[in-house]
DNA sequence: TAAAAAATATACCAAGCGGTATATTTTTAT
DNA sequence: ATAAAAATATACCGCTTGGTATATTTTTTA
């Protein structure tokens, strides 16, 4: 690995944290030299602007969720042990997302709403994505005979989607991971009570 | 009414869609003066200090929600009929809530986090405030038999809540507020067919 | 190991920030 | 109507902002 990749991790590393808890306008240049222990030659000259450094900051960390969201769900034996691996990944999703600055997904969705950054549609597109992976779950355990087919799959991941996103909205502002423990609970309930065959 | 309680209401008005779609740190005094048609000296006038005058913004901007959310709820004949107003409400929040930038407990939630204000504060009393108004909803309709007693009330308020907050989320930056109409059909269903006697 | 290339540091820029002291205007009460 | 008081505007302050041109250092390649 290049010394310059090396450092350009370093930054996105540092970066990612202080852009989900401070928020776009909230993150400073300097901020990010003082965290960083580089200078500003040195991060301009990885990045052209704050709004590239803020683009690719968040997609390191999102990315980095979904990997141990992709992860998790992988180790489900059955399609529906699958998707019920989705709502244990978020079960102890509070206490997992201290470590860079609480969830991307809400912070910078709400952060980038009303600003001229692009990095509000970066948000949609990955929502879309988690939209889809729930979908294509429900989707293969229809397949495989243990969810009921007539279950409109769409409207299910939309659902557990939002309800996810409240309790880790909740969690987060309440500093209180029951919410996402109920949540987990909640959703268990409603593959084994109103999805399964 | 005095002029100057017009001038302040004028820029309480002005203000909170202002904080409530840029953030504490995204809305600038010289965006308040353009915004209002005032100097920053009337605005230092009326308030101390920008936190001051955000924190008041805040609060006439969630006491605006809330006014209206318990006229809702007030117009139910019953305790149960005054709960599944509740869900009604929140069916057409992402449209209401359009006039002032989105919701402002979840919106300045997430932003006044990893603030140095006393705003993240405030928002837990209010999130505190709410889980009581639909905890006291509950037990309203149990006294009135119309919910089991078993129920937890406090556990299903907390439910409710993470639920609305996820949909308000989900609608806000999908731009779609079918998440908010789900939301109100999941809810009553919870409250017709697990709460109910 | 020396030259070329890349990475980083330094020093600076104009513009915008929150805040304030003072002058001017407007409102209020007599 | 006038004087006192309150509200608002103006002009400024030091500081920070994102960004850049250039010098220096470090890494890479031959």
């Amino acid at each position: 690995m290049l010394k310059s990749e090396r450092t350009r991790l370093h930054i996105l590393e540092t970066v990612a944290p202080l852009l989900n808890k401070k928020g776009y306008s909230g993150m400073s240049l300097s901020g990010i030299t003082k965290a960083t222990g580089l200078t500003k030659g040195a991060i301009y000259g990885h990045f052209d602007s704050k709004e590239e450094l803020a683009i690719e900051a968040f997609r390191y960390c999102i990315r980095t969720v979904l990997k141990d969201l992709n992860a998790h769900v992988a180790r489900g034996n059955t399609a529906l042990d699958r998707l019920i691996n989705v709502s244990n990944f978020y079960k102890k999703y509070y206490s997992y997302s201290k470590k860079f600055g609480g969830c991307p997904i809400l912070n910078i969705g709400v952060d980038s709403e009303y600003q001229e950054t692009s990095i509000s549609k970066l948000v949609r597109s990955y929502n879309e994505r988690i939209l889809d992976k729930f979908t294509k779950l429900i989707d293969a355990a229809k397949e495989s005979n243990e969810i009921n087919k007539e279950v409109n799959s769409k409207m299910y991941a939309k659902r557990f989607a939002y309800m996810i996103e409240g309790a880790v909205y909740m969690s987060h502002v309440m500093k209180d991971g029951s919410y996402l423990e109920d949540l987990a609970e909640v959703m268990k309930a409603m593959i084994t009570n109103e999805l399964r065959v």
